[in-house]
DNA sequence: AATGAGCGCAACCGCTGTCAG
DNA sequence: GCTGACAGCGGTTGCGCTCAT
């Protein structure tokens, strides 16, 4: 027989998280470490499902998240590797340190998509959109609607994949081709799909449309309690300390590091926060709680426990 | 000031692969 | 070997906010 039920679903709390249910999960994580989801929820006394515990924790409570907009650099490379990638939003989001798939993915939708529509490129396919293109893709669809199986991506992918066992590899041309693409390339792989005029577009768009952002201005330092999030809460002087310290090597940023020399802001990642004020609040429950404070503390500023990987 | 539309994002849903029992 | 939970993933939804009217 398989295991027990992750949780019966029955008086279980949907939507919104609480700050209180955050303080609850973050305790719970910092004290006993991130395994057995399963668990969690009883054990932290959350009416939540373990799932919905993971994607609170992934998408939104873990210390190494970056907070705010997606820098300059960061969409164009989200572009870049969605062009190699296609939807494997995690994949992507496994390039961009401090990233969630789940805020690219929302990024793409909600601003990228618009971008590259707005400039005549087909999203999905990465090329220039043409009315021949748009005309050819409708007759397609009304007449061979059992061909259409393949997204474009997938049948672009194949084509290459194809080619690729009958000749070397072609060194990509993008702007920003990176080390680490060239190992998801390798891993996966996929070839690069070379569009020099959507890149020369691309550029054109973000040096038009998009306030040239630098990452110096968005990676804020430590040593500041300034935030890019527009929210409203305060962090204390408290936290930031115990932030500082929370800066541990066991976070590992290394492997990483060669996206960032492409685009001149090394070592930014050693000077930034990695929460925003929300972030900061909610470990301040932590903290600050009057309760257990003293020993959720002890918790916090113990970095072996980063070190023996609860993180 | 009221309200409706549009937008952004957090969270949920459902599927798949893996692995424990 | 089978069953079913777990973990991860991509797609979708719904709520709250903003802005135009």
């Amino acid at each position: 027989m398989g295991r027990q039920p992750c949780c019966d679903k029955v008086g279980l709390k949907k939507g919104p998280w609480t700050a209180e249910e955050d303080k609850k999960l973050i305790n719970f994580i910092l004290t006993n470490g991130q395994c057995c989801w399963r668990a969690v929820p009883k054990l932290a006394g959350l009416l939540r499902c373990g799932k919905s515990c993971r994607l609170r924790w992934t998408n939104y409570l873990r210390p190494d998240l970056k907070r705010g907009l997606l820098s300059e650099y960061e969409e164009k490379m989200v572009i870049d590797l969605h062009a190699q990638l296609g939807n494997r939003w995690s994949k992507i989001a496994s390039h961009l340190p401090g990233r969630t798939d789940n805020e690219i993915k929302n990024h793409w939708n909600t601003h990228i998509k618009k971008k590259l529509k707005k400039m005549g490129i087909d999203p999905v396919t990465h090329k220039l959109l043409s009315n021949a293109i748009i005309e050819q893709t409708q007759t397609q669809s009304e007449q061979e609607p059992q061909q259409q199986s393949s997204s474009p991506i997938e049948m672009e992918h194949n084509v290459e994949f194809e080619n690729d066992k009958n000749k070397e590899p072609q060194k990509p041309e993008t702007s920003f081709e990176s080390s680490t693409i060239t190992e998801a390339k390798e891993q996966d792989q996929i070839m690069t799909p070379i569009f020099d005029s959507t890149m020369e577009l691309m550029n054109e768009l973000f040096t038009e449309e998009v306030p040239i952002i630098i990452p110096n201005e968005i990676l804020v330092p430590s040593s500041s309690s300034t935030t890019t999030s527009t929210s409203s809460s305060t962090s204390t002087s408290n936290s930031s300390n115990f932030l500082e310290d929370l800066l541990l090597p066991d976070f590992d940023w290394s492997h990483d590091n060669n996206i960032e020399n492409n685009s001149d802001n090394n070592n930014n990642n050693i000077n930034m926060t990695l929460w925003d004020d929300d972030f900061i609040r909610s470990w301040d429950f932590v903290i600050n709680d009057d309760d257990d404070g003293d020993m959720n503390s002890r918790v916090v500023m113990d970095s072996e426990s980063w070190a023996y990987g609860l993180f």
